[in-house]
DNA sequence: GCCCAAGAGG
DNA sequence: CCTCTTGGGC
């Protein structure tokens, strides 16, 4: 059995304590890191080289975006993909060696796209869409029992926000982006882990505004996700929301998932 | 017997919890900062109003200097010398009212100057010197019992640096510095309570540089003074350094000054 | 709101 | 090294 977690951390150099919080908490076998906000060359080795998660890939980015990998278990890293070539550090791949072998692993960081959902007028919504149709073409080809993790900034379904009508018009919530979501999954059949663990219509947040009071009206969206090809699936066991992390101090604005699969 | 202190707190906002762990140990009547860096609408009144320092005069400004004079005992605002006509916050002045009668409290905060002593080349240099000559043509018309404190960004005595023959060509003990503000001195005949209490050449530090890791080397210099008309030193107590402000937690680059007066 | 980057000022 | 501002991004 094996335990991967995925966390938008919203800056890796200013939660090192909370990820070594979280690591020692949970001990999951592997982590994946959205929003590390670092150059690969001042990311914190050091906090997980001592909790001994020794193998790292690391796909950072000065100040912005940037994503992550460690893992307790060995793995090698199959690739970073720049899908729209130009240069955001939004994705890393591994493969799992020794434990879980064979497990492909994505970790991806989709675009925010921007307040206004509109391609004409928002360039920012459109590079979304483009970057999931580059991803849809792109999963079509996969043939590897994979697990894609990370944050998506989509919450799909009507009960993956707050407010299904209030939020029809705003990113991230949007029939187009929920559409082009679809033709994603489609491509591979992935499954949704959140939802087959925690089924419809289930509170299954992920993510609150640091904006407003939010937090404590509990308003928030179903942005990360873990997907797994079928067979992966076949093999999932658990799948959770570590929400405590909300009220530890100077919070990120995403919580961590942790999912264990029988491998 | 009254109690009067001044500390260059570095931002006031961010250091509101130590001005009041320093109010709450040592309880001075009255405490002249310097550097609020706050316009006076977002200072931190509740803090003080809480302890009891019920009466302020706070002159701030948005980002930069800043000056506040907050007191246990009451008093009346005199003024707020913009010297150079520049907008710049670095004075407020007072009298004290009941205890204390009739002491005039000047706070007071001089330009730091730049980098390189030298007026031709460096304009906050010339700046920092014609700022102590407007303040001594201000100082020979004085003539009611004063105390003047606050950051003056020169250490005039040998013993006011941890190497005097080192620091001469540095901006803070440069000999036209020193004798630009031996002038501000005779014109009022001003009295350093500092070098009274602890006369020369004791080690009188009252500021350490962030930069570099002089802290731990005792690299100080004394920057920070509490001179007194000649008939207000000739009550003066005592007058001693609160150096344990620098090892709380992200202290100031200054400590506090604090002095006891027989009024 | 919170995070990053630059640049100024110390 | 530390703090502030502005401006971008989410």
């Amino acid at each position: 059995m094996i335990s991967i977690a995925t966390w938008n951390i919203n800056s890796v150099r200013l939660r090192a304590d909370q990820v070594e919080r979280f690591l020692t908490q949970e001990a999951p076998d592997v982590l994946c890191l959205q929003e590390i906000k670092t150059a690969e060359s001042l990311f914190p080795h050091d906090v997980f080289e001592r909790l001994g998660y020794t193998h790292r890939a690391v796909h950072g980015q000065k100040g912005y975006h940037g994503v992550a990998t460690v893992s307790r278990i060995p793995f090698r890293e199959i690739g970073r993909h720049d899908w729209q070539d130009n240069g955001e550090a939004r994705h890393v791949g591994v493969e799992l060696i020794g434990p879980g072998q064979g497990l492909i692993l994505e970790n991806v960081y989709i675009p925010a796209g921007g307040d206004i959902p509109d391609r004409t007028v928002n360039a920012k919504f459109g590079q979304k869409l483009d970057f999931l149709e580059r991803m849809t073409r792109w999963a079509d080809k996969l043939d590897k029992p994979t697990l894609i993790v990370g944050d998506f900034n989509i919450a799909p379904l009507e009960s993956d926000v707050y407010d299904h009508k209030a939020l029809l018009k705003v990113v991230s919530h949007t029939p187009l982006e929920v559409e082009t979501l679809q033709r994603f999954a489609d491509a591979h059949g992935w499954v949704d882990l959140g939802r087959k663990h925690i089924p419809a219509p289930e509170r299954n947040y992920s993510w609150w505004s640091y904006r407003s009071y939010w937090r404590q009206k509990d308003q928030g969206r179903r942005l990360d996700h873990m997907w797994a090809s079928p067979d992966v699936a076949a093999q999932s066991l658990s799948h959770r929301f570590v929400e405590e992390t909300r009220r530890w101090d100077q919070p990120s604005d995403h919580v961590p998932l942790v999912t264990e699969l029988s491998l």
